[in-house]
DNA sequence: CGTCCGTTTGAATGTGTTCAATGGAAGTGG
DNA sequence: CCACTTCCATTGAACACATTCAAACGGACG
């Protein structure tokens, strides 16, 4: 995680968009300049549009929209109108279980597409809260259906999204139905690692920017059994951890901890 | 379940599906024809499109395929062709853990469109089995895409297929992460009852037609779990179970035990 | 400077797993 | 058509793992 720092050792996509406190727009500005300079945009809904298609994407009316840490973008049984993509910063989704309690059903990093779960009945099912000032791009969802109509790459892109989620979904619930405490907090490690490299940062030192509470309601298991997993794992030299500061130490005992894909 | 026998106490669909050695033919029916007898289809692709959109559903050459229990219609690999309608029978969805052994992800009753989450990778990342012998529709995914441009009921609705997958693969997930054995098991118990339900059969008796280890797997436990469980709601008078045969005797008992919704 | 939140660690408890054996149903092949 | 085989389900007992309750520590923030 680690967005907003200057932490990053890898080579870090242009840091302009670190500037959480930048002087652009906070809304409706012309995507198309907007998407052009965006840092994420080879992860967002616009990768693999030719140039035609993206004279047609830049007639979606793009919104910005910054959240402090701690705030919703949207929760729970509110209207869908926009699917997210993520500039900066990093946000979990939750749902709320019959007894109030909170669940975290994923993590979401810079170019993450979000919202797609609300098609399903037109209201929002989960509550996106940001984990640290960061920064999101609103896309109405009325309009991205008409542009799409003339795009094919827009079109199977968007299906692509919500499939992506499923697949890991998927192996998430595998995880949880089918390992130890052990093998999952290593298994969230290295996704979490790899989820970095991707985006241009270290995959071997970053900041956990959730809390081990959710941490441990992502896994199904106890913030406590996070903890003390956490601790044996620095105890064994595989990683060190020093609050939410992380690094993996051997990566291959990491990788070989969780036994999972 | 038990879409074969002809158990359905409720009022069921016109019979005609139940004829599993029909004469239909195999393969590249007319769709206009095909999909307008087809007693699944308020819950399948078409379900809300206009009579103009169905002119131009009907280019599409859709293929029926049968599939006798226990055989795959695709694997984990195979690649992304098309997108599947549940027209009878049942279907499980499973993924291969890194150690070989099978992870049920889910269950597919008729009306359900499988396949989507293939669209991630361009390979399917499930394999999808039959549970019983039955009948599936297999719909050009290509073809689909192109379709789907004139029609924004069908665009939007292809995305919303995948949505309320990724709502109740998060319902599942919180299930698992969060609750006790006997919560799983009645929690899918009433799933199914209200599926069964939806589908015109009774909610008060049915057969599974996955076995205890599909199930347990399902719910993130054992098979020996799962049938304890079952045994243990029997002695309380809450269901009668008889091998597969499933008689919910008192369903807010099993809808108290869940504590999920 | 004080409070609160998040984290760590300990100890006892309980739930589900694992290993094992049995019984029965369904399907196969002679 | 019967016998055999195989798969599926049930139940028991010991064990292991994670949860729960509890306390203490440190940092962050007002």
């Amino acid at each position: 995680m680690d967005f907003t720092s200057g932490t990053a050792t890898y080579p870090a996509p242009a840091a302009g968009h670190l500037d959480f406190t930048g002087a652009c727009a906070p809304s409706h500005d012309n995507p198309a300049s907007q998407c052009a300079n965006c840092p994420v945009k080879v992860r967002c809904l616009t990768s693999g549009t030719t140039e035609w298609e993206t004279v047609h994407f830049a007639r979606l009316a793009l919104g910005r929209r910054r959240a402090r840490k701690g705030q919703a973008v949207y929760r729970v049984g509110d209207r869908f109108l926009f699917v997210y993509a993520v500039r900066f910063g990093s946000f979990k989704s939750t749902i709320v279980l019959p007894d109030g309690r909170e669940q975290v059903v994923a993590f979401h990093l810079p170019g993450d597409v979000v919202g797609l779960d609300a098609t399903a009945t037109g209201a929002h099912p989960t509550t996106l809260t940001a984990l640290e000032n960061a920064e999101i791009c609103a896309i109405p969802y009325s309009q991205l259906s008409d542009v799409s109509a003339e795009s094919r790459t827009l079109r199977e892109h968007l299906v692509r999204i919500a499939g992506s989620e499923l697949v890991r979904d998927h192996k998430l619930l595998a995880l949880i139905a089918h390992s130890h405490a052990e093998e999952r907090v290593a298994a969230f490690l290295v996704q979490l690692s790899e989820r970095m490299q991707e985006r241009g940062y270290s995959p071997r030192e970053f900041n956990l920017r959730m809390t081990r509470a959710d941490i441990g309601s992502y896994l199904g298991t106890t913030l406590e059994t996070v903890s003390r997993t956490l601790s044996a794992f620095a105890r064994r030299g595989i990683v060190s951890v020093e609050r939410r500061r992380i690094q993996v130490l051997d990566m291959d005992a990491l990788r070989a901890a969780r036994a999972y894909a």
